[in-house]
This record gives C-alpha cells, structure tokens and sequence, in this order.
DNA sequence: AGCACGCCGACT
DNA sequence: GTCGGCGTGCTC
C-alpha cells in the first residue's frame, strides 16, 4: 500500500523538459511533461511538440527538471517518440561542443546530425514505399486508412494525416508504418547516390581441377574456337590479376561480347557487378593476406609506438605508400579490443571503392555512411552503430554524428581534403577537427593520413602535438616520378618554346604517344585568354559586378567572369579610344588544347574543366575515353589533380607552374605546393615510369624545389614560422563577414564602416574590405570581411556582441542589416 | 525556420 | 480607399 501511494505521489509531480528544436534558435525551450510521460521522459529521447501558432517540430530533450518556468507558461509535451534515447549524452555534448565552437545554433548542429526520417515535422512528405509489398491485413485501422489514403493521393504531409484521422497524436502511428517499412519519408534530395558498376569475370571454380579443364577445352575447340580463345586468355590474365573485367578479357581474347555470354550461359563464366570508382583510386594491391612492406612495418610501429603517449598521429605517406594497408592493421587491432572505429573519407565516391577492400577483412561488422543515403539506410545504419553491430564505420564527413559509444579510433585520410570542410548550411565544421575533437571525448585515437598534409597538421606533428610517421617509399618498389623542372625563360632565349611547350616537354609528349601512353597537360586557367587588353590606352574589359578582368573565350566567342558567371560580346574595337590593337594576354586550357592540335595534328586531344563538364555526362565520357585510351592528351585544369588516376599516363607537363605559385591569399603555398605534387603524383603507375615536366619562368622557387626534392620539411616549417612571425599566425580563427544588400552602394558603405568599426576594437585584425570581393549573387550584392585572432586572445562571443552593436547601429541610422555569416574557424 | 504584425508604394 | 512588398520580432 505504501508503495503504491509514494508511486502515486511521483506521477503527480510536475516535470518540465528542455528541447532543442531543429531550427536556427539560440536557445532551448521548455515544455510540460504530461504526468504519464513522467516516467518515460529522458535526456535523448525525442518528444513532439508544438512551437508557435500551430507548427509541430520533432524536438529531442536535452534536459528535465521539477522547475516551472517563471515567465511564461510552458505548453505540454505532445507525444513522446521514442522508447529508449535516439541520441547519447555524449552525442548531445558533441552537438554542444560544435554549436559553440562553429558559432551556430544546437538546432542547425541536430539538423546536420539526424536523419531526416528521425525529424519529422508537420510539413514532411510522407510517401508510400514502393520497393515494398506489404501484407496488409497486419495493419491497424488507422494505419490501413493512412495507407489507402496514400493509394489515392501519392504524397501527404504529417498535417494532412492530423485532418485524415482527426486527431493530433499521429507521429506514433507514422513511425511504427515507417518501422514495418510500408511508409518512406521523402526527402528534398531524393537523387540517390549510384556507385558505377561493372561487369568482372571469375571462372567457375570447378575448372580448377585440371581434368575438367581440360575436358571443356576438348569440347570448346571442336565446336567454338572463339569460346576457347576466350577461356585462355581468362587463364592467361589471371596469372597477373585477381579481378579481371568483361572489357579487359573481350579485348586480350579478340572474342565476341556473345562467345562470353555463351560461356556465361553454360556456367563456365561466372559474372558479377561490382562496383568500381575511378576518382581518387589509389593504385595499392590488396591481397586478403598481406605482408607489409619493411617500410610500413616500420610505420605501423612507429604509429603505435606515438599513440602510447599522444592522442593524435599524422601519417604522412607519399601517394601509393601503402597507407591503406597500414590502417587495416591498426583497424584490426582496435576492434579485437573490443572498441569502434570511424574511418573518415573526404568524398562518397571514395567509400565505395574502399569499402570491397575493406570488406575483405572486416565482413559484415563494416558499415557506410553518407549524406546521400536514403533515409531508410541512414536510420538503418544509425541503428546498427548503437547495437555495435558495426565495429568500423567507413563515412564521409557527417559520419562524426553517428550514435557511437566507444570509439577507439578515427582514421582521417586524405586530411588536408577540403571537402571535410562543410560549407552551407551552418554548422560550417570541418570532420577533421571535429573528428578531433570526437576521439577525445571517447579517449580514443586520430590517426590522420595524407600524402600532402595540411600546414595546420604538419606544424601541429612538428611541434610534437601530434605524433609525426613519415612514409616515403611506394609500395610494391614502384617508382616515384621522375621530376624534370624546365625553364620557360631560357628556352625562350634559345627559341626552342614551341607556343606554350618547351623542347623537353615536346620531346616527352612524342616519346609517350610513340610509346601509346597517355599525356596530361595542366594549366591552372580555363578559357582562352584571362585578358584583353587595348594595346593603344591598356583598357581591359571588366565585369560590371565583380571587377575582375573578363576571360575571353573562344568557343563562345564570349569574354566571360569567373567569379559571377557575367558575360559579354567580345568587342572589335576598343570601348574606351576607340583603337582596333586589342591583344589576348596570357592563355588558358582553351588555347593550350588550340595550339597543341596545330603542332601534332594526329593526337586525339581532350579538354576537361568546367566548361567541358558542365553537362551531366560529359566528365564520366572523358574518363572513359581517357580510360578506354580513346585520348592520347588530356588537358586540364586543377580538375586532373585529383581523380585521375589511370596506370597508361605516365607524362604529365605543368604548362605554366607559375600561376600555381602566385595564389593570392594566405595559403598561397601550401596551395600550390599540394596542387602541384598531386598532379605530380598521377605519372607512372604498375611499375611504368612516371615524367613530370613543370615548366616555369622560376625554376628556383621555393615551393618547386620542394616538389623536386620530395622533402617538404622545409617548406613546412619556413611556412609557418612565416605566418607565425609575421602576419598570419597560425593560431588564428578567422571570421567572415558577409554584408549582404541589393545595392551595391549600401553594401560598400555598410562594410567600411563596419570594418572601420571592428578596427577601432580589433584593430590590426580585420582584413577587408577587398575591392574584388564585392560580387554578386542573384539580386544581391556581398561583400566579405574578414577578421582573423589568436586562439586565446579574443573570445568569440565578445566578437559577435561587437558585432550585432555595429549592426543595430545601422538599423538607427536606417541601413539595412547585413547578415552575419558564421566563421571559418581554423582551430590551431 | 515560419508566421504575424506593421509600415510604405501602386492599384481596382 | 486597400493590396502586397519585405523588414522585424517572437516562438516555450
């Protein structure tokens, strides 16, 4: 009897939650708890609530208490969600940590992190899902009538569903639908990812036996000679690979596509899709049963060794050392004591093709992860990190929110990637930090690898934060390029430049296409011509909103802007006096690609940058004419730095190295220098000797003698003691501002003054405004300012308060208020 | 993020 | 006279 009258009492007592909506709101709200949720309330869990006239939100608690608030009063919990909690304390402390370090709201940070199928609102599309049969006569009344519903009208939202059973607790119904997979939440971005496929061949295990082998080759010669071919050229190329695709076998047998479908047919063939990836393919063979190298032995112990004491390592191996491999070991090492393993990637196309390797070791315990999963297989994979079905997760950047409970490593490779950094929508973090950040949270392990790691990384392994294992042999003995560096300035002197290519690149060019290798030109400007110029006045057409010079370009006939995408007709005679002398100055890949087909007309040439990509297909058909060696010569700009990756080029010729070298802003050389050893990096592969011609007019720069010597120590270090003593330290967050209006008047004036403003507090720091900044986007005009401090010198918040001062100030004196865009915050 | 409220210009 | 533009402030 007692206990029931004290159960009685707590049922009674008045509880109160604390939400995070998924909106861009800097606070929490409170909510009432119902007395027979009280027992079931908990940090994590999700609860629907309404929040203002008649929104429902899907909100997760993130607090309770007994305190009632004093101001207002709190509307009731509508239903609770959830039986045990969709998010962990310490994911919740992870949300916390990202909102204040990138400057943005627990909402934003709860959007990037959950699956849209776990945040329905009163506006989601609920949709029936078709790749399912669903026996109805299991369904409950109300969910028969959703389902009918649906036959008639394809898509409701939540609050259709609200009027269709007229009642508001539907959020329970709609979840046990989407569990019994009969409902899809459909989301905006329904283009769901599609790895490439292809067909590769495996002889049927039972012609291993020699006998029966032997047997079908009897019977094949006599009656299909072209079959047998075709089986003896399967034989013949398994010696030297383990997979063997359908266009590699058709091409060595010279037999038909339907000699091999007959053979599919009788079962001597046996062929399967996998799926393969291009982009980003490091060429590293992967046995299930590996021996490491001497070298990566040496790495992995040295890794191991630094983790005894420090927290984060960064591997730094040269492309093709074998990092792959070394991972698998640590990876192995870690889930056999029992804890999980995150391994970041920069791009989604990456994670299918590493994933087949790594399957290999780790079965059914790996997982993937996306963005552009769809919500049914995010959820699913959400479901499975908790339940520690999967011990390594393999993902892209928003992996880091993924429910783990003991996270023994995060393996970050290609670190210095920029794509880890999330641009738009806020929160604007970069995995990699975050990633950081996460380990530490859980006591685990950073592993970062990268063939060219960041100067922010490099410096951190250098001052002995971070442990530092250097990785510089490839892996299986194959070669590193060779490294020519050729001066444009004294060729010229010699008259042996030919237009843009110097007597050493040419003759490379020649050597390779009599060899039928495969060339890559690179040059870092697209267009024909970056200028025109009137050779009487030195007028220069410039676009009307950015004020950049215009790029002329030929297959347009148009001069065009980069930064905005303006264009304009070419004019015949100078605007501003009038003269006819208008001359093109300097070049880019649109001439490169013109004059090469002047001086060897039989080359099939290529283009690829944005203006030969903007199609849908059309990168995919240059990749497969490079691959199907349908090109001999590819131009390109930064876009061949990075994906290709095909064992027959084995030329790459740096037209003009200098426009690598003169980037403008403050990462100049670590820019040019990452640019120009990943297009070195794509010569030579499968034992094939790699050249690399980089032409300059200054062959003593610094950064190329760092390229050239494979030693980047220096440049590293000279880097950012520069930046530390002088003007860019590299304990910095920087800041941007960006002053949004549609005249351009008020954006100019508004962020001068701001920036005059900020000056008087902050005073050397703020960087801007900077004329050619001011662009355009649709029918606004933006300007940017930076501001830039010490890790510890300033806190953010008292920037951001100075900040919204200057701004209200300019609501008083009837300018329009720009918007404050949150921080690229570079953390060390 | 939505949504209401409110203040100014151009319409039947 | 009001319709509708978006600028501003509020939502537990």
């Amino acid at each position: 009897m007692l206990e029931f009258a004290e159960a009685q009492f707590t049922e009674r007592e008045t509880l109160f939650v604390e939400v995070i909506l998924p909106l861009a709101i800097a606070k929490n709200y409170t909510y009432r708890v119902p007395f027979e949720m009280n027992d079931a309330v908990m940090v994590g869990k999700r609860v629907v609530v309404q929040f203002g006239k008649s929104k429902l939100y899907t909100a997760i608690i993130a607090a309770t208490g007994k305190l009632a608030p004093e101001k207002y009063q709190a509307k009731y919990v509508i239903e609770l969600l959830d039986d045990r909690p969709v998010v962990t304390g310490e994911q919740l402390r992870f949300w916390q940590w990202m909102s204040e370090y990138y400057m943005c709201t627990l909402g934003e940070v709860m959007n990037a992190a959950l699956p849209s199928a776990l945040k329905l609102a009163s506006e989601t599309k609920i949709v029936l899902n078709k790749d399912f049969e669903v026996d109805r006569s299991v369904l409950h009344d109300k969910e028969f009538l959703i389902v009918e519903a649906l036959d008639i009208q394809p898509e409701l939202t939540v609050s259709d569903i609200v009027k269709l059973l007229g009642q508001k607790t539907v959020m329970p119904i709609l979840k046990s639908l989407f569990e019994k997979n009969v409902i899809n939440i459909s989301e905006e971005v329904s283009e769901r990812y599609k790895p490439r496929t292809r067909s590769f061949i495996t002889l049927n295990p039972v012609y291993q036996n020699p006998d029966n082998l032997k047997e079908l080759f009897g019977i094949l010669e006599k009656r299909a000679p072209r079959q047998a071919d075709a089986v003896l050229a399967y034989i013949k190329l398994a010696r030297h690979q383990k997979s063997i695709s359908k266009t590699e076998l058709i091409e060595e047998s010279g037999a038909g596509a339907a000699s091999i479908k007959s053979l599919e047919e009788k079962e001597v063939f046996i062929i399967e899709e996998k799926n393969v990836s291009r982009l980003f393919f490091e060429e590293e063979e992967l046995y299930s049963n590996f021996e490491l190298s001497e070298k990566q032995n040496v790495a992995l112990n040295e890794v191991k060794e630094h983790f005894n004491k420090m927290d984060v390592v960064l591997l730094h191996g040269v492309t093709s050392s074998g990092k792959t491999q070394i991972y698998i070991r640590i990876i192995e090492e870690i889930i056999n004591s029992g804890r999980q393993v995150l391994y970041l990637l920069p791009e989604i196309a990456l994670t299918t093709h590493i994933i087949e390797r790594l399957r290999v070791y780790f079965g059914a315990s790996i997982g993937i992860y996306h963005s552009r999963f769809n919500d049914n297989e995010r959820v699913e994979v959400w479901q499975k990190v908790i339940t520690k079905e999967y011990k390594v997760l393999l993902g892209a950047r928003s992996a880091v929110f993924l429910p783990f409970n003991d996270l023994g490593l995060i393996i970050v490779d290609e670190e210095h990637e920029t794509s880890y950094k999330q641009f738009d929508p806020a929160p604007r973090y970069n995995a990699r930090d975050a990633a950081i950040f996460l380990a530490n949270m859980h006591k685990g392990k950073v592993l970062l690898g990268s063939a060219t790691p960041s100067f922010e990384s490099y410096y951190n392994a250098r001052i002995h934060k971070y442990g530092l294992v250097e990785l510089n042999e490839r892996y299986g003995g194959v070669k590193l390029p060779e490294i020519e560096v050729v001066s444009i300035g004294l060729e010229t002197k010699q008259k042996t430049m030919q237009s843009h290519f110097s007597s050493v690149l040419m003759a490379d060019i020649n050597m390779a296409l009599e060899k039928k290798e495969q060339v890559i030109l690179f040059q870092n400007r697209r267009g024909y011509a970056p200028l025109l110029i009137c050779k009487i006045c030195a007028y220069t057409p410039k676009c009307i909103n950015c004020d950049v010079s215009l790029t002329y370009h030929k297959s347009s006939g148009k001069l065009h802007c980069h930064y905005c995408g303006y264009k304009d007709d070419s004019p015949k005679i100078c605007p501003a006096c009038g003269s006819t002398h208008l001359e093109y100055k300097g070049f880019g890949t649109e001439k490169i690609e013109d004059d090469l087909a002047m001086l060897l007309p039989d080359a099939r040439l290529a283009r690829m940058d944005l203006d030969t990509t903007r199609s849908r297909n059309s990168l995919q058909t240059i990749l497969n004419n490079l691959e199907e060696k349908k090109i001999d010569i590819l131009v390109g700009t930064q876009m061949v730095a990075k994906g290709l990756d095909f064992s027959d080029v084995t030329v790459i010729g740096i037209i003009n190295a200098d426009s690598l070298l003169k980037f403008p802003d403050y990462r100049a050389n670590e820019r040019s220098y990452q640019m120009l050893a990943q297009v070195s990096g794509r010569a030579g592969r499968r034992g094939k000797q790699g050249k690399v011609v980089i032409q300059t007019y200054d062959p003593a720069h610094r950064v190329i003698r760092q390229v050239i010597e494979n030693d980047y120590k220096g440049l590293y270090f000279t880097e950012m003691e520069e930046r530390r003593s002088f003007k860019y330290p590299p304990f910095y967050r920087i800041i941007n501002l960006d002053i949004k209006h549609k005249d351009p008047e008020i954006v100019h004036n508004q962020s001068v003054y701001l920036a005059n403003e900020l000056r008087k507090q902050f005073d050397d720091r703020v960087i801007g405004p900077q004329p050619p900044m001011v662009s355009r986007i649709r029918n606004y005009y933006i300007q940017t300012i930076m501001l830039k401090f010490e890790k510890d010198g300033v806190s953010i918040n008292k920037v951001k308060g100075v900040i919204r001062d200057i701004i209200t100030q300019f609501q008083t004196t009837r300018l329009s208020k720009g918007s404050i865009v949150q921080p690229d915050v570079d953390p060390y």
